[in-house]
RNA sequence: GGGAUCGUAGUUCAGUUUGGUUAGAACGCCGGCCUGUCAAGCCGGAGGUCGCCGGUUCGAGCCCGGUCGGUCCCGCCA
């Protein structure tokens, strides 16, 4: 190119007027006065407003005519003050223009499929397409500009910490347990396949063996399960594992590094120690494993009040060992219709199996509407008296199985805050669940598995119940949940030989399957496994909090949609027959 | 695997309730006018397999069945 940049289109202002500069940009918006043309041109620094002037340059003015938006041209000119009352406080070039004495176009744009000035002219789908396109909008690039600082700001810190970072294969050997494995095909062994790391997690506990007592990855992981707004089939964690730890350390440099990626990127203050909560607790009060503690509405015992109410429902689910909980929304019962409580039921049947979704009004200190004809008169006093119920106020009651109870009236409490709006914004609440139990009973396979994973190490408080009652051994499991997602979870290991053999026995897995799919790792334990443990953070979710948007398609560059398909690449895609054939493929029907 | 919802010019949408002449608007695009705009303005023009397949009907963008794709949720995600 013959007009190479010596400024970027964000930089100039007073300061460089009767400089001669040349800008390389895309043209953002053109203004033709039939006369004087105007063009914004924009890179990724920003937009300088670049004047042709007829009278000056008319061979030039007339070339300008036909360029149009996402051209990329380059011009040398000399930075003006732009005349009195042409100023445009709204942009920060906006007290100077270009007047051009130069024009190279570098290339034209076809008419485009939606405006990168706006974002919503265009639908998700169209936007996944043409998605080189979207990335130029000023949303999209500064994410990314977010992003790129993260991993800055990640690898700055821990490298200072004395952390080393590695790379783990990406191609491994596939793991049963856990989310579904991408699997690649191996065209040297016939039949066999490699899988795609659904995390490094084996790797890591290699290299604490190796002697790298500080390790840390960002790394691409790969799970393939069905997507929501906040999962993609490929995402970035924040890898770590240390040696000679115990929970306190892990949780210790967790919070330095989230305290430091806030501090970073949006100059936000996060608590010097974040609150725990143990699993159980944050269950019983939130209805939820990653509890959203931005705002208070917390579930209520209500047990010991139900069993004296006439209400049969309450009274037959305590009987079979159910539960009944309460959450109390106030000063909205006037907005809870009829209808809108249908819908509430409605839903809460759909999603969570529930049977039905009770309820009572406050009309001043009585009880109404709902279910309060159940409740006599000394109950109902009793009830406004302890939880201190007023006028306007409205209780959900939920009664069934203990899990379902709490599931639902958690996701109930989300979506009574959504509704009302109690969620405040700009607000970011930090919290460690604690406690998470080791195992869980898995009803189809009817056995117990991992509910972090397999390597996890036991409390050792519970060790003895290991065989005794598996169900009540907590795990050295934590998770960091920040408003809501969880954005960081991880475990002290199992470290010996032995123990990991137990936890094996007890996920039903025998000593012959263990040696198929871990030996590896159990022969590793044997040459002196020192103890360890680790988190990793969800990158993508972390970002997704720093800009402030609840769609992890905003903070991936080229995501994948809910069918975990590429719209501008197409991929997955077909393969020749051919190559199948190298790999020893054969598609059925 | 299940549920909900959306699909109409290049794009964003209206039209579907109640089937009926030539399917509209805005932005974008093309042409013309216009010398200080910054979402420039004014005038004109081109642009449609109403996602696809089938059915009902004299007649379907509209009703029915299926299918494909996007999004959100449940299951799933150690």
């Amino acid at each position: 190119m013959r007009l190479k940049r010596t400024v970027t289109c964000g930089q100039l202002t007073t300061a460089n007027i009767n400089q001669e500069v040349i800008l390389n940009g895309w043209i953002a918006t053109s203004r033709d006065h039939g006369g004087v043309i105007f063009l914004d041109l924009r890179d990724r620094y920003g937009k300088t407003q670049v004047t042709f002037n007829p009278d000056q340059t008319p061979e030039l003015a007339v070339e300008a005519k036909r360029l149009g938006m996402e051209d990329v041209i380059a011009v040398r000119g000399m930075v003006r003050a732009r005349p009195d009352g042409n100023i445009n406080s709204t942009m920060p070039t906006g007290e100077i223009e270009l007047i051009v004495s130069e024009l190279e176009v570098l290339n034209e744009a076809q008419p485009l499929p939606f405006l990168v000035s706006d974002r919503e002219s265009g639908s998700e789908d169209l936007r996944l397409e043409y998605r080189y396109l979207e990335l130029r909008t000023e949303e999209l690039q500064k994410i990314m500009a977010m992003r790129s600082k993260t991993y800055e700001s990640t690898r700055r810190r821990l490298s200072a910490e004395g952390f080393m970072e590695f790379e783990t294969p990406v191609l491994m050997k596939s793991t049963p347990e856990g989310a579904r494995d991408y699997l690649v095909p191996s065209r040297i062994h016939k039949g066999r396949f490699y899988a795609l790391p659904q995390s490094p997690q084996t790797y890591k506990q290699l290299l604490m063996i190796a002697g790298f007592d500080k390790y840390f990855q960002i790394v691409k992981c790969f799970r393939d399960e069905d997507l929501r707004a906040d999962r993609q089939p490929e995402f970035t964690q924040i890898d770590i594992e240390m040696s000679f730890v115990d929970q306190d350390d892990v949780i210790g440099l967790a919070t330095r590094i989230a305290r430091g990626i806030f501090k970073d990127i949006l100059d936000y203050e996060l608590p010097e120690t974040f609150p725990t909560m143990s699993y159980k607790n944050a269950m019983e009060t939130y209805g939820s494993d990653k509890p959203d503690i931005r705002f208070e509405m917390e579930l209520i015992e209500f047990a010991r009040y139900a069993e004296k109410t006439d209400f049969a429902v309450f009274k037959d689910n305590l009987a079979a060992g159910g539960r009944v909980k309460a959450l109390v929304l106030k000063k909205a019962a006037d907005k809870y219709s009829r209808k809108v409580t249908d819908d509430l039921t409605a839903w809460l049947k759909t999603y969570y199996g529930l049977k039905g979704l009770a309820f009572v009004k406050l009309e001043q200190s009585d009880f109404s509407a709902g279910i309060s004809k159940f409740f006599p008169d000394d109950l109902q006093k009793k009830i406004v008296s302890d939880l201190g119920l007023e006028h306007n106020d409205i209780v959900f009651f939920v009664s069934d199985t203990g899990p379902r109870t709490l599931q639902s009236l958690g996701a109930l409490r989300l979506e009574l805050a959504k509704r009302e709006n109690l969620i405040p914004k700009d607000i970011i609440s930090p919290l460690f669940v604690l406690d998470f139990p080791l195992l869980d009973w898995d009803e189809d396979s009817q056995r117990y598995i991992a509910m972090h994973h397999p390597f996890t190490s036991p409390n050792p408080e519970d060790i003895e119940l290991m065989e005794s009652d598996p169900g009540k051994v907590r795990a050295r499991a934590y998770d960091l949940v920040i408003n809501g997602y969880e954005v960081a979870g991880g475990s002290i290991r199992i470290h010996t030989r032995e123990m990991q053999s137990r936890m094996f026995e007890l996920i039903g897995m025998d000593e012959a399957e263990a040696q198929a799919r871990f030996g590896f790792l159990l022969k590793a334990f044997k040459y002196g496994a020192p103890p360890h443990g680790g988190i990793a953070f969800g990158f993508d979710r972390l970002i997704m909090l720093l800009a402030g948007t609840e769609n992890i398609r905003d903070v991936i560059a080229f995501p994948k949609t809910t069918s975990a398909a590429s719209l501008m690449d197409e991929a997955p895609s077909w393969v020749d027959e051919h190559q199948l054939k190298e790999l020893h493929i054969k598609l059925l029907d």
